[in-house]
DNA sequence: GATGAATGAGCGTTCATTCAT
DNA sequence: TATGAATGAACGCTCATTCAT
């Protein structure tokens, strides 16, 4: 009487999909990208039909689970580089809050079927662009700042970005702290103290190639 | 007459198995430790009854390939120990050559269940405790020698190693560049110059409890 | 609106559980208990995956199909105890019903693998200790009217019982006849008048010690 | 230099086909008559080669084997004719030695498959005919000497004496005497005392109709 | 002749996806 | 619209049989 149905609806399926896409993205990581449709329903709470009434097919579950994660980075990102003072800082603890944001990053690179997803997939390609603007603000802004060598540009630090967070399973065993130290050993050779001696020339967001190419 | 029959079959068995964990480890890179047996058995030209006479199942596949890899690996640390005149260079040409090395530990630490069949193979056990030695030999020389910072132990090496043996798809996306950038960056904050920082203390072959736990 | 639909779904399945039920039970009749899990869903018309919904291995379909079968047994007892004016005839009835019943009991016996399922489930194994309270019944009753030998226990019967139903295949081959004429040569060999004689002691029914011992 | 090389050879692969047999006997009675040919080649001491030279295929072996057994059976029915004083004695005597014999009888009568397999084999047949033309002897002889019942025939007898070859597994489980008690009341229920009140009348021995029906 | 390696058909089982309710 | 039952394709693995040595 009170709430009109067609809105009550809305925020059922709203409610139904966030379980999904938390489910999904809990059981890929724990049993990787192929776990078992139903037990990702199951876990959501809901029955095989909704899932795929949702989600056609895997594909766009991966896709939209991808979605998401990256997003969270992408706020993650922005929110470094408001909230801290310097570039180099910014990278600092948005390389920290990785230990949640892996799972994304997992999900992403982990395997090739995956991977060959979400690169055609251009709302991904999006996110991923601005998020790459991101960083590449940040790189700019702790080189202006003296304080990051100047011989590495964006793509470098993607590079060692995605390294970083498929580090999981050995940091896992091991604890966070030899997650922590690998962080700081690779600042530390980031450091514009280390300036010079780098093989070819800074890769730029450009060389990473990253939008889809056409099929 | 002139061959002995005994050693022309077992040349044969042996070419098939060669040719069988040739083509298991191809697969496994380019699929997943779940690659369908079959395409493996015709990958290398045999039939799937082949294949399962010399490795019963699976996990005793995965098992011969990574094996066979970990071995490789360890030859090539040798190796560089012995050719090398310092320790931080042979630690350097042990990850450059990773790139066909790579392989082994994408087998060996993309799947969870890898990883556990893996940790309680007693063999892999024993060349891994040995490849740990080589490179912590290589590690305190290094440190001995005045280059490496001595605020690192072994164990950190091994993360990192591990690190960068995984960087491989976007690597591979971007060329051997990126890599080799990789690497010398990681190699600049492991220089002594940069002691002093890392959280916790240095990480101990002992801390990484690899080797199996008796059942 | 006038039927539920939770009541429809159920009698539909409901259905399809016999189906493949009276499937399973007349192939493994017919070819044995490893007759192919695909051929007893076709004979049942369904696929096998609905096959492997209802039952996920065979031991479990094996189960199924044997507990519906001892209580097609254990409910013939029952009513030949209430409706035989005498233990014999009760006896008697019980054993003439066999045709239909041998099923379960060439189910039961023939393979040794199934007789270690089947002596493991704890359900089955109830079923089996009602039935021989039954037949024990049957036996101490018509040992008090006077017709039955006495040297004999519960556990005999339950041998002589076993010996009957299995001797399917030449029965088979010769038509009802020749297993009427055994079992009334057996039920001579039963009477009272032959009393003495015979080796050893009545078989009880614990000496048969059926009931699943605990794991 | 002694030997004949020929006759040597004779002697080999007679020893050969003998370990095979027996090999063969014991795995079907244990594992069934689809047991592994390869274990059994193992068992055997021989390699598969060898065995699928002697025996083409496994219905060939199968019959083998059986055809050695009713061999044995016939011999001890033989002995027991030429021995007992009595058809009736003889009779006992070739149903307690049962326990050695219904090994043949198992394979013979368990499987549908290995029946059908039999039933065409004229050799198989011919044994088979001169067995029961032995029982039919005893039951002749047992019913002329007033000790047996005579509105049963031979043919009542061969059911009778399956029946009892087929009642192994129960009669494993409790020992020796649960059988020895059953053909004892069996026994009893066949004595001339309980002539009359069976249904139909004696099973000839044409009647079971068990030479190759033509194909 | 003996051996055991190779083959591939066949069965058990799982799971993505569809569809009746 | 949500559910979960049904389907069948696909893959792991076994084993009968063949054949090179």
């Amino acid at each position: 009487m009170t709430a009109d149905p067609e809105i009550r609806m809305r925020a059922d399926a709203r409610r139904n999909r966030d379980q999904i896409i938390a489910a999904a993205r809990e059981m890929f990581v724990a049993r990787g990208a192929d776990a078992p449709m139903e037990e990702i329903a199951r876990t959501a709470g809901v029955g095989v039909g909704t899932l795929y009434r949702r989600f056609p097919d895997r594909e766009s579950l991966i896709r939209a689970v991808a979605k998401e994660s990256f997003a969270e980075v992408l706020q993650d990102a922005r929110a470094a580089r408001a909230e801290e003072p310097t570039g180099w800082d910014a990278l600092k603890r948005l390389i920290a809050r990785s230990h949640q944001l892996r799972v994304s990053f997992q999900l992403a690179w982990n395997s090739t079927r995956v991977r060959a997803i979400l690169q055609v997939d251009p709302e991904i390609g999006e996110i991923r662009n601005t998020l790459m603007a991101e960083i590449s603000q940040m790189v700019t802004t702790a080189q202006a700042e003296g304080t990051m060598r100047t011989d590495i540009g964006p793509g470098d630090m993607a590079v060692l970005f995605v390294l970083i967070l498929r580090q999981s399973p050995i940091a896992d065993a091991l604890g966070p702290l030899a997650a922590e130290r690998t962080v700081a050993i690779m600042f530390d050779g980031l450091r514009a103290t280390a300036n010079g001696g780098l093989p070819g020339h800074p890769i730029t967001v450009e060389s990473l190639h990253w939008p889809p190419r056409a099929r």
